[in-house]
DNA sequence: TCTGGGGTCCTCAAGCTC
DNA sequence: TCTGGAGCTTGAGGACCC
């Protein structure tokens, strides 16, 4: 998926219509999402700190997610996906492994693909870009290959020819450690992965590493496309403002995270065994403490007192940035575990003074509330946005996604009793301009050789946004 | 300017059982 | 009865992905 957050923000705001957005955490140690393609000229980039972004690129719109509205797009896309294929694996929000093959259009992927990309954006109004490829890993490469709003084709037997000079970043589970591991061994392509053969990754990476990112660079990806994924744990953590030194608040916090994170256990309806602490020190050293439980729980005491009981076992003393509770170890049951109950209780009844939770730390400013791209209503001047808030004041931008024009500005008091927070308005379906992109060459050398060729096609999809630069060679 | 949140998978060490 | 090894589970950390 590509700008996707930053694409929705444009969609649905006028005023932002070409201009650099940059979609992320707005606190003092927030970090960029998504950043819009004009953000991106300016050297902004997802997982970069929000206060670089702000010095590479002043002008930019900074907002805060709305995963309220991803989500729901993400569920239209995904729909239309569906229509191709049942088989899915949704990867992220936006992004999507399709295995064309279980499917009524296997014989014309490329008019699959095309027509996919039309139905997106007529109903979204966003670009997408598709790669089409034989394996997962290809179409993966394709797809980014394809963005913005593009199609990719890789023919068989060009796969080799492609992937040898890319890279070895390129490949998925080489990230900057793994990349710096091979660079010091002399190995920067994937190619030279090939070369460099598989007792030697296995002697560099370990045997799961090593032999699978061997048989990558080969080309070889026999991975399927796998629908409804089982999910194996669930967490919740908060990064803070300023770091935690006091161990009653650091005990507070974690309270409330196990609350949040039982809530979403139970939501999910699961339960489970493993209960998890993440620390994160002054010094961004990261501690983690698990307890596996007799039985698998979805009791908030039982989550709450097993959280204490590990975070109390850690060194915190120099200040804590993030803190985290999580549940591994997942059940579809749950049984009552009678001893953490009359531990709880137990504690409870024998609580000495310093062992209460501290004072919960004071409210945020009334300022705060206002986040910068967050949906208003104004009894008077009707839907718009949030711009920006401080000193007393909230700046609103009156627009919706249906004008044409960037809407016009005002300024209230923060407390202005006529200015409330509301749900997001749908896009305009059907908003995007009409252009049939060109496909053009995307493999390497156009060698067929169907011996080669893989057993399933797999097609990565990637709603987008901008130019139409496709390539692309046709599958027989 | 330090570096989010929610996940997955792998590796390694230690303890336990057979 | 003792001992060593295999295999499993648990706990911790690291790397990676979107």
């Amino acid at each position: 998926m590509d700008a996707f957050f930053a694409a929705v923000e444009q969609a649905s705001k006028p005023s932002l219509r070409g201009k650099p957005v940059v979609v992320g955490g707005l606190g003092p140690r927030g970090v960029v999402s998504t950043a819009s393609y004009e953000a991106r000229v300016h050297g902004v980039h997802s997982a970069m700190a929000m206060a670089h972004a702000r010095r590479l690129s002043p002008n930019a719109a900074y907002l805060v997610p709305r995963f309220g509205i991803y989500r729901q797009i993400s569920e239209t896309v995904m729909a239309l996906l569906h229509e191709v294929s049942p088989l899915i694996e949704p990867l992220s929000l936006d992004e999507a492994f399709l295995d064309l093959e279980a499917g009524e259009l296997a014989d014309d992927p490329r008019g699959a693909a095309r027509r996919l990309r039309a139905e997106i954006r007529a109903a979204t109004g966003l670009t997408a870009s598709v790669g089409l490829a034989g394996s997962k890993l290809l179409a993966k490469i394709a797809s980014e290959q394809a963005k913005p709003d593009g199609l990719v084709v890789v023919e068989p037997g060009t796969e080799r020819a492609l992937l040898e000079p890319m890279p070895v970043r390129t490949l998925p589970g080489v990230g900057p450690a793994t990349a710096e591991h091979l660079r010091r061994a002399g190995i920067t392509t994937v190619g030279e992965i090939v070369q460099a053969g598989e007792p030697e990754l296995v002697r560099l990476l370990g045997k799961a590493h090593g032999s699978g990112l061997h048989a990558m660079a080969a080309g070889q990806d026999s991975r399927p496309v796998v629908a409804d994924r089982d999910v194996k744990s669930i967490s919740v953590e908060d990064t803070f403002d300023a770091d935690l030194t006091d161990r009653a608040h650091v005990r507070y916090e974690i309270d409330r995270l196990a609350e949040r994170c039982v809530q979403r256990l139970r939501g999910a309806g699961r339960s489970g065994r493993t209960v998890v602490v993440k620390v994160r020190r002054y010094d961004f050293s990261t501690l983690t403490r698990s307890e596996t439980l007799r039985a698998p729980t979805d009791d908030p005491g039982v989550v709450r007192e097993t959280a204490r009981r590990l975070v109390e076992a850690v060194d915190t003393t120099g200040g804590v940035r993030l803190l985290g509770v999580g549940v591994a170890g997942l059940a579809d049951f749950t049984q009552e575990d009678l001893f953490a109950h009359a531990a709880e209780e137990r504690a409870e009844g024998e609580q000495a003074p310093e062992e209460l939770p501290a004072t919960p730390p004071p409210a945020p400013a009334r300022a705060r509330l206002w986040w910068p791209g967050q949906d208003v209503e104004h009894e008077t001047y009707g839907s718009g946005w949030v711009q920006g808030s401080g000193v007393g004041r909230v700046t609103v931008r009156f627009e919706v996604p249906s004008d044409t024009v960037p809407g016009r500005v005002r300024t209230f008091p923060v407390d202005d009793p006529a200015l409330a927070h509301r749900d997001p308005l749908p896009l305009t379906a059907g908003g995007g301009q009409e252009s049939e992109a060109e496909e053009v060459t995307g493999g390497a050398a156009a060698q067929s050789s169907p011996a080669s060729r893989p057993k399933s096609r797999s097609a990565g999809t990637a709603p987008g946004a901008g130019s139409e630069a496709d390539v692309g060679t046709s599958i027989p």
